[in-house]
DNA sequence: GGGCGGCACGACC
DNA sequence: TTCCAGGTCGTGCCGCCC
């Protein structure tokens, strides 16, 4: 936070400290705000988080004063050429206005809250909030009240209003709220777009035409329907325009709805005193940077300095596009900071799971993996790397998370997230490769392709035909994710048996599948019972036990770990490629001539088994600790580009939209 | 040197 | 007592390639 300038700022510095809390809501506009200010900077204050912000806070004034001073060097000329610019732009999205459209926003009143109080009723009434002592996902009206709202820690908001209930998440409810609300609003657009669980665009253009109402009459209608659904109540808008519908449909929360006319002169009333924090896409940050560096602060004031806009932030595309295709998937969370590297690998194995999980449910694949990592002291980092294959199993993002995180490490997190992007759809793994590398050449022609895509049929019976023993005292534990990742839609069934005698582990093969199951610690059993984890149907964070001697070793012996020198007699006992060219481990076939894959599948199994070894719980393992093949230095880290500079020159904001929307959407 | 892809950052809801 | 999310996307810099 800025320190104030000025001396009754300095009495109350909660004044300047810029929380997201504060900002108009629905259902809290009798809130005491300064109240809410204090608490929430008095409850930050010396945090961590705290320091983080007032980071960010000065990065932002920084960014501010760039602006201004870049402001005070436009001359005369250079505004007057701007505001041509500016007027010749208004007029191209005036020629361009459609007011021609009806458009629906519906967005259900405090939604998980309200299907929450469905189901247990005894809530009614009493101020309750979805979420957690860390984070509140909504609240309620009567918790409004009293400045709780989403996004808030759950700590700050008790202590905003002691009597408040909490209730955890639990999105199959929402979903199947969801999916009623859903099948109303296709009766009226058979292609509404749905925003989010709990809102959605419709286009009532038609339906309005065919029936011969108007778009408030409709509006009503699916209120009507949807309250009669599912017992929930929602808002609506209806403008010319989705972005002004949206912005209706807040107007008269909750259970209510506003009409936008569709005439040139309504539209323009209605946005000449419309805060710019109202307009979608423009949050906390860019309401700051608009009014402090040009004194911005409703809608008409951004068409009147249209001339410092173009002359200061770069063109880009303004309304949402048609059909949202979705560009990237990700999971992440949030955990009690630790450096714990195996509590770390765990976690990336977790997330890994989690992310194939969704990725095989709807049916993607992707070639960039980013990690994403919040540090103790809560800096957000990513690493990417871009592959030459389509990627969706746990395995193989795991393979590549794990490097990325090895290069990270020492470091105290508080958060690991993982991201695909670059989707290809049918994520089944066996999308041909973008770059025609020889590596996904080899895997996808031939019979070999046919071995490590199938899976279970072929790799799983050519695995235990030559190389399994299925025995208590020389066993070897496999991680054969895609087992579960690809083609076991439930996750029990990636359960199949599991013993661990002595920290050993056993696998099982009912013929068609194999999985490592194991059970050693306390930890393992209430993994079992976690809901989430047994979604996840692979635990990378189980000791996996590498025994030689229970490889067919010939002629391949002496051919270890790719490469590398740094490959040890006890890497040579534990992992070989078998035949010249198949991983004795997971059955991955490579030619002795792809050196760079090979160390890269090398490299992995070693991440692996470093995980396993410190979690400390298999003493036979962790006497078997290897040498760490060295990252090779091109990889991720090595290749990674100078750290962005702060306060870039450039034009860096990306509010030109804002001008944009200004004209095209009002 | 222009185009383009990869990567990091951070904005937004 | 508890102590600040998760998911997605846009933008710009940088380096590689033609």
């Amino acid at each position: 936070m800025a320190k104030s300038d000025t001396a009754g700022e300095a009495a109350r510095p909660w004044q300047s400290y810029h929380t997201v809390y504060t900002n108009a809501k629905a259902g809290m506009d009798g809130v005491d705000k300064e109240k809410v200010q204090r608490i929430v900077y008095e409850m930050s204050k010396g945090s961590k988080y705290f320091e983080n912000e007032e980071r960010k806070e000065a990065f932002i004034k920084q960014k501010i004063d760039n602006m201004r001073s870049r402001c005070a060097k436009l001359t005369g000329a250079d505004i007057s050429h701007y505001q041509k610019v500016a007027d010749k732009r208004i007029l191209e999205l005036e020629a361009t206005r459609d007011l021609s459209r009806i458009w629906i926003h519906v967005d259900m009143d405090a939604f998980y809250a309200a299907v929450e109080t469905l189901s247990n009723p005894s809530l009614k009434g009493k101020p309750m909030a979805v979420g957690s002592m860390s984070m509140i996902s909504t609240a309620n009206y009567e918790a409004r009240k009293f400045g709780v709202r989403a996004a808030m820690p759950g700590f700050i908001a008790r202590k905003l209003c002691p009597e408040l209930i909490f209730v955890p998440t639990d999105f199959k409810k929402y979903n199947y709220y969801s999916d009623l609300t859903r099948k109303v609003f296709q009766k009226y657009d058979p292609n509404f777009m749905a925003a989010s669980l709990d809102e959605a665009y419709l286009d009532a253009t038609e339906v309005c035409k065919e029936r011969g109402v108007i778009g408030e009459e409709v509006a009503e209608e699916i209120r009507a329907h949807v309250n009669k659904e599912t017992g929930l109540t929602c808002s609506a808008g209806v403008a010319p325009n989705r972005l002004l519908a949206k912005v209706c449909s807040d107007i008269n929360k909750p259970n209510g709805q506003f009409v936008l006319p569709n005439n040139r002169l309504a539209v323009m009333t209605f946005i000449s005193s419309l805060p710019i924090r109202k307009i979608g896409g423009i949050g906390k940050v860019t309401e700051h940077v608009l009014r402090d560096a040009f004194g911005i602060k409703t809608c008409e004031d951004m068409i009147q300095k249209g001339s410092y806009i173009c002359a200061l932030f770069s063109s880009s595309t303004a309304d949402t596009p048609e059909v949202r295709l979705r560009k990237s998937i990700s999971n992440e969370r949030t955990f009690s900071a630790t450096g714990n590297k195996t509590f770390l690998y765990r976690k990336l194995g977790d997330i890994a799971d989690m992310l194939s999980t969704d990725m095989q449910k709807e049916g993607l694949c992707g070639r960039t993996l980013t990690l994403k990592l919040k540090t103790a002291s809560f800096e957000v980092r990513t690493r990417a790397v871009t592959l030459p294959k389509y990627i969706s199993s746990s395995e193989e993002i795991l393979k590549h998370a794990s490097k990325l995180l090895k290069a990270e490490l020492p470091v105290s997190l508080r958060l690991i997230g993982l991201r695909v992007s670059h989707l290809n759809e049918n994520g089944n793994g066996a999308q041909p490769d973008p770059t025609q590398k020889t590596l996904t050449n080899f895997i996808v022609s031939g019979d070999a392709s046919k071995k490590v895509m199938d899976n279970h049929s072929s790799l799983g019976a050519v695995i235990s035909d030559c190389y399994f023993i299925n025995d208590d005292e020389t066993s070897i534990s496999i991680g054969s994710h895609d087992t579960c990742s690809s083609n076991h839609r439930d996750p029990l069934d990636c359960i199949h048996s599991s013993k661990l005698e002595d920290s050993n582990s056993t696998f099982s093969s009912d013929g068609d599948h194999m999985e490592k199951f194991q059970k050693t610690t306390s930890e393992n059993e209430e993994k079992t019972q976690d809901g989430v984890a047994q979604l996840l149907g692979a635990d990378y964070s189980l000791p996996v036990q590498f025994e030689g001697s229970c490889l067919d070793r010939s002629e391949s012996e002496t051919d270890v770990m790719g490469s590398n020198a740094a490959s040890s007699s006890h890497q040579g006992e534990l992992f070989s490629w078998l035949n010249g060219y198949m991983c004795s481990i997971c059955g991955m076939e490579l030619p002795p001539n792809f050196v760079e894959e090979r160390q890269e599948h090398s490299d992995f199994h070693l991440a692996k088994q470093l995980q396993e070894e410190e979690s400390g719980t298999d003493l036979r393992t962790s006497m078997l600790r290897p040498r760490i093949v060295q990252k090779d230095p091109n990889a991720s880290q090595g290749k990674r580009k100078k750290q962005k500079l702060s306060l870039k020159e450039g034009k860096h904001v990306p509010i030109d939209l804002f001008f944009v929307k200004s004209s095209q959407n009002f």
